[in-house]
DNA sequence: CGAATACTTCAAGAACTCTTGACATGACGG
DNA sequence: CCGTCATGTCAAGAGTTCTTGAAGTATTCG
């Protein structure tokens, strides 16, 4: 019933971190094709036409800065937004800029 | 009357552009400290204490990316945030991830 | 005017990030 | 098992971005 959200504060390394996971054509590509559905790394491939282990390196940036999460299924690796991602970039938002 | 906003699409790399601009400790810290209030660049200084053409040039990194604007007060330049920074970052963001 | 202040530009180097190719791992199918 | 497929790691080089110091432009003040 509360509509206003309680952010985590982080400090201005994480926030960083953040937006350098965003600032990149590749990676935002892969958010814009997880942001609707769950997809496996195969599916990333193909989508965005890239050698696969530099696919590789651009998950593991949106990884270890906790934007997204991968499970693996056999051979294969569903990748998913982690379901905080949209509150850790709010939080790392100035006040002003949260939309 | 509309509480939901129309974005204004983006190319892909007008919203790496957003993103590098955040990317980076001064410039968040820079934005943060003009969240609240307009100040002039002076006061950027005293608070971040950096070299003056260091401050110069994080300033137009934000500006050329459209998130800050200068007005020019005799000696002094005050800044501020843009008015549409905010739905800037929105539409930079894919959708799942809008705060 | 000339000095001082506020800020910007430029060029060069340091530091970082991205991309590549070669090799490693681990799961499945034959 | 052995090969193949999906993915990951590593090291080196290319490309960008950040930082520095020195010089440049405006504007105010004496």
């Amino acid at each position: 019933m509360d509509s206003s959200i309680t952010l985590v504060p982080m400090d201005l390394e994480a926030k960083v971190e953040v937006f350098k996971a965003l600032a990149d054509p590749y990676r935002l590509e892969i958010l814009e094709i997880l942001s609707p559905k769950i997809r496996c790394n195969c599916h990333l491939q193909d989508q965005l036409n890239i050698a696969p282990n530099l696919l590789s390196y651009h998950l593991k940036v949106l990884r270890e800065a906790g934007l997204i999460e991968g499970s693996k299924r056999g051979r294969w690796i569903d990748y998913s937004l982690t379901s905080d991602a949209a509150e850790m970039i709010a939080a790392a938002l100035p006040e002003r800029l949260r939309p």
